[in-house]
RNA sequence: GCGUCGGUGGCAGAGUGGUCAAUUGCAAUUGGCUGUAAACCAAUCGCCUUCGGGCUACGGGGGUUCGAAUCCCUCCCGGCGCA
């Protein structure tokens, strides 16, 4: 893997710039969609690339849960495997320890709207009984299986040998995001952790002479002085590239990306896990961000939300059960240039398959070219600019 | 005409003397979703309300009872059976 800047934000740390891979090129900022499973969700590969996606995220833990990372090391790999011809990398699992984890059954989110003190977690309470599927044991995370109740013992070697298997051109070191709920604490106890799992991870995978790239990943929430240690101990450890990842609230996500960014080797490309909405995607490239992956664009697509210049909308709403003008005018893509709104709203009621998938294509389309005009932007020399004129729309 | 079973909130369908403005499902209305336990989840869903409560409701009318969606009488409507 190579990366090149090719060009920075004035006074800025973001720029644009291009990935180079075995599997194709990559140009950044990027949006890359999620595919857990070796799929986007309701989309065909096919449908992806004219998207104009360049580049797609799987998942460690789901694959080798289903079908098992052997399966998909014999089909020739992640990519050859879901029949995808571009470059692709995978998630760790990092994620699951906090989702499937303290996150379990709780509503907790990865980004926090509003940072309220008496949200915080005062003393990390002893909640070892509370039903989670994932337990952070002595040298790695006890999962069990949502699928069949199984126990697996995931260490950061563990997942480094799937991610082999997985085969993707990126791959991500085995970490702990940790809960936005937490005390300082356990910041402190989980970033030490992930750490110590960074480095596991980036012996075992210099040992393998693997032609993959490792990234990874800092963590620190939103402690400037724990994120700064972070990217610092991290940066120290020879990865190819670099995750930010773990909790941030809505209002200051900008501090810890900057704070990262600004310590993080300028020439190695940093991937921001989990975040995609349009006003974060602005800030993360801002702030040094050449990749996103986010769930947000297919998810809330197949669940009727949709990105519009003006705003989200909710195409279940009454009034689009008979709209026919444009739903976000000017957007060319697939569904915007073949149907009305009122048909998508009879879609989603009348629980057609079709409607997840049109809604899958309109929002990564939007997502995607939203990333893409941004990075012409940088190139332009225009960032700034574009990024007010977009946010005056989106938010009224 | 006789017999019989039934008529409950937009629909389906529980309830069968008080804890019933009435279980549940669907529909409807609205909200949420940020490294996917997610084609998902949540709230609301008779009218009014100073959120304490008030009012009108279980085909219509009448009755029994302290109290009726629930019991009785009668009328109307529907299904089925027999003429």
């Amino acid at each position: 893997m190579q990366f090149k800047v090719e060009k920075k934000i004035k006074d800025k740390l973001g720029r644009a710039g291009v990935l180079t891979t075995a599997h194709g090129v990559v140009h950044t900022p990027a949006f890359v969609p999620v595919a857990t499973k070796a799929a986007v969700k309701a989309l065909t590969p096919e449908m992806v690339r004219d998207l104009g996606v360049e580049i797609v995220l799987g998942n460690t833990y789901h694959l080798y849960l289903q079908p098992g990372d052997e399966v998909v090391r014999d089909a020739g790999g992640i990519g050859k495997f879901m029949g995808w011809r571009g470059p692709t990398m995978t998630d760790s699992g990092g994620f699951q320890v906090f989702s499937l984890g303290a996150a379990y059954g709780k509503g907790i989110s990865k980004v926090l709207e509003v940072t309220d003190p008496s949200l915080m977690i005062p003393e990390r309470f002893d909640d070892s009984d509370a039903p989670r599927l994932a337990k952070i044991g002595a040298d790695g995370v006890s999962f069990k299986s949502h699928l069949d109740g199984s126990i697996h013992y995931i260490t950061p070697e563990k997942s480094i040998e799937i991610q082999h298997n997985l085969g993707a051109d990126i791959i991500f070191a085995f970490d702990e995001c940790v809960s936005p709920m937490e005390e300082t604490k356990y910041q402190e106890e989980a970033l030490e952790r992930t750490h110590r799992w960074a480095e596991r991870c980036s012996v075992l995978h210099k040992s393998k002479n693997s032609q993959q790239a490792l990234f990874g990943i800092v963590q620190g929430g939103r402690d400037e002085k724990l994120r700064k240690q972070s990217a610092k101990i991290i940066s120290g450890m020879g990865f190819d590239g670099f995750g930010i990842g773990g909790s941030f609230a809505k209002e200051d996500m900008q501090d810890p990306v900057r704070w990262v960014s600004e310590i993080l080797p300028e020439e190695k490309p940093r991937h921001i896990l989990g975040i995609g909405e349009p006003e974060d995607l602005f800030m993360g490239v801002e702030n040094g961000v050449d990749l996103f992956d986010c769930v947000a664009p297919t998810r809330n697509g197949r669940n009727g939300t949709l990105y519009t210049k003006r705003g989200k909308v909710n195409i279940m709403n009454a009034k689009y059960t008979t709209m026919r003008d444009s739903l976000d005018p000017g957007c060319s893509c697939y569904f915007c240039s073949n149907f009305t709104p009122s048909y998508l709203a009879h879609l989603f009621r009348g629980k057609e398959m079709l409607a997840g998938t049109l809604g899958s294509i309109h929002n990564l389309y939007f997502i995607v070219n939203l990333v893409k005009n941004i990075r012409q932007s940088i190139l332009d020399g225009s960032f700034l600019e574009f990024k007010k004129e977009f946010a005056i729309l989106y938010r009224n």
